[in-house]
RNA sequence: GCGGGAGUAGCUCAACUGGUUAGAGCGCCGCCCUGUCACGGCGGAGGUUGCGAGUUCAAGUCUCGUCUCUCGCGCCA
């Protein structure tokens, strides 16, 4: 028998057509003398009758499938006449069935395909039942759909994709790298890329012009809820570019992806600098859905006599505020817990200011009139608002309100549903200082261009040279990160240098790279866009996991195949490789 | 590495202040049922309360340790 039709394709016009549809049994009904049988493939659902009268050898067939079996039905479209089910898009036909063949039994699943999510682990162990389920198998379909329109239209757009390769050069700076063993050449390791950084920008250099790639990255460092050990990027890059053109292209890029989903976006996105982001929101991946912006009220207090702010004024700190509408409602012991939400961000806690119909209230005392009236005229509280501050170094005391405002948006319902707010965040410090390392680190990578305005402060004041870099921000996800390219290889040298790598370790590392800088390398930029992040937040979910296949648990494990696990001392040997110590051994103590 | 949450039947959960034989819904098995679509009715099976110690006359419940999953921080150029 083979299949003619999906068990989505049917509607009342076939009614009388000859059909033959496989699928899983999603739900058995027995009544009797008749058994309705729900048939389920990727596509959808469609109903299939077994009736004595009509088939009696199928009904003795029908009678033992249970749920999950994989059958194949021969039958004939028919009406269900007033007894539509409005819930199916196939409701408004059933199939009688002629014949059916079992392709294969199945136990009894160990959780329910209809219902909520079970819990996480008992998901990832039995991946291939989660995958039947209908939100996944919508999720991943709409991840292809987003893949190809995203090659489609880069292929527009003049861009060719090149694989890179997989086995490549470990690269230090950076995130940690996972490592493949040579058995070829013993005591040398290949790393997975954590980026095809370098080889896109080759690529360039090779007079590839336009270059995409969509393409695994594998960092081996700590995992949250949007973040896995390997993932996808929408990787490009681009020669003879500046930022404008890698914004153009990415826009580009969001909109077909978007329109992939259904949703109609605008383009060009707005831009704002990461001091204004920090300003603001108090974060580098501001959610914009919503206000409650940050805003700064330290002129108001110079001179002030409440000592928490005197102090930080005498130490140049800042005073940094949100108004909170409607937010005089929140009792004191909450109040207190999002003091502790500022704290774990280093800010010193919060003071707060109600707003209430028997008039102000706040436990801040000594204030004068005047500083009360001039905070007041900047942020025109209403009955029912609250007022939080923060004191203290600029950044933390942003910080700290940052992640209160961003507390308050989702307790507060201020965030709406199904809407994209896109922000590109530029100018990022180029360097940080790494108290750790006690030298200047890159913050983006070492490839990234500096601002031109600051070349001539790259060695006298390193911590405040802007590059020129940028991030794609959605709704507080960072989806997409790119920047302009050195491309002369004495600049690069320079940063190199800067960052206090031995020339050893440069030459080691990246003395190809240099080199290939100086047989005519264009001036080139680009961008990597997280696809899995972008179909999250495209199928409305809050969890990489629901948009990757086999995804991986926060220890990087894999519960479905037990991955990582030991190997044969063989195999061992052949690599020249012994383990010094292993899991077990280290818990035991 | 640090902090929070969870772990009780196949699944989702309940079990008060430590106190009877650890329950419910769904699922599963059997019987009945010709228009169901979360089908219905009757009956039944199913438990090392994650694991290990401890306190106690008595532990799912309290204490300590530990494992797993998870959320966040650090980390993630």
């Amino acid at each position: 028998m083979k299949r003619t039709h999906s068990c989505n394709a049917l509607r009342g016009a076939d009614q009388g057509k000859d059909v033959t549809l496989c699928g899983w049994v999603r739900r058995r009904r027995a009544l009797g003398n008749l058994i309705f049988v729900d048939l389920r493939d990727r596509e959808g659902i469609t109903q299939i009758v077994f009736d004595p009268a009509a088939a009696p050898e199928a009904y003795e067939v029908a009678k033992d499938i249970r749920g999950e079996y994989v059958i194949c039905v021969n039958g004939k479209v028919r009406s269900r006449g007033d007894q539509v089910n409005k819930d199916l898009p196939t409701g408004e036909i059933e199939v009688l069935a002629s014949s059916i063949k079992v392709f294969n039994t199945a136990e009894t699943p160990p959780f329910h395909l209809e219902n909520e999510d079970p819990t996480d682990d008992l998901r990832l162990r039995y991946r291939y039942l989660d995958l039947r389920r209908a939100h996944l198998q919508k999720a991943l379909g709409l991840r292809h759909k987003v893949a190809l329109a995203v090659r489609n239209c880069l292929d527009s757009l003049g861009f060719w994709e090149i694989e890179t390769p997989v086995l490549s050069k470990s690269t230090p700076e950076g995130a940690r790298d996972y490592l493949v063993p040579s058995r070829v050449h013993h005591g040398k390791f290949y790393a997975l890329p954590q980026s095809p950084q370098l080889l896109k920008q080759l690529l360039m250099v090779a007079g590839m012009d336009k270059y995409f790639q969509i393409t695994r990255c594998f960092r081996d460092e700590d995992l949250r809820a949007e973040r896995q050990p390997e993932f996808t990027q929408i990787d490009l890059e681009m020669s003879f570019a500046e930022k404008e053109d890698v914004f153009e292209v990415g826009e580009a890029v969001m909109k077909t992806a978007f329109a992939t989903a259904g949703y109609e976006i605008t383009t060009p996105f707005p831009h704002m600098t990461w001091q204004d982001a920090m300003d603001g929101y108090g974060s580098d991946k501001p959610d914009l859905r919503f206000g409650m912006v940050i805003q700064n009220v330290t002129e108001i207090f110079k001179g002030c006599a409440f000592p928490p702010f005197a102090s930080a004024i005498l130490e140049s700190g800042s005073i940094r505020c949100i108004k909170v509408e409607g937010g005089a409602t929140l009792p004191r012991r909450r109040l207190d817990e999002l003091s502790e939400v500022a704290k774990k961000e280093k800010a010193k806690g919060i003071f707060w200011v109600k707003y209430e119909a028997e008039g102000r209230k706040s436990p801040m005392k000594g204030l004068t009139d005047e500083e009360w009236a001039a905070l007041e005229k900047q942020l025109s509280p209403a009955e029912g608002d609250l007022i939080l501050l923060s004191a203290g170094p600029a950044l933390t005391a942003c910080k700290g309100l940052g992640a209160v405002r961003l507390q308050l948006g989702a307790e507060l319902k201020l965030i709406p549903e199904n809407t994209f707010a896109f922000t590109w965040i530029t100018d990022f410090p180029l360097f940080q200082y790494s108290e750790e390392e006690g030298r200047w680190v890159s913050e983006h990578h070492p490839f990234t261009s500096p601002n031109a305005l600051d070349f001539d402060i790259l060695e006298s004041d390193p911590g405040h040279v802007r590059s020129n870099s940028y991030d794609l921000v959605i709704n507080g996800y960072e989806v997409g990160s790119g920047s302009v390219r050195i491309h002369d290889s004495k600049l690069q040298d320079r940063i190199f240098r800067l960052l206090k790598l031995e020339p050893q370790q440069i030459e080691d590392r990246f003395g190809f790279f240099i080199n290939a800088l100086k047989y005519g390398a264009p001036p080139h930029a680009g961008v990597a866009f997280g696809l899995d992040r972008l179909t999250m937040l495209l199928t409305g979910r809050n969890n990489i996991r629901d948009v990757i296949a086999f995804p991986k648990t926060l220890k990087a494990t894999d519960l479905m195949s037990d991955a990582p696990s030991t190997v044969s001392p063989e195999q061992l040997d052949e690599l020249a490789i012994a383990v010094t110590r292993t899991e077990e051994e280290e818990l035991q103590g």
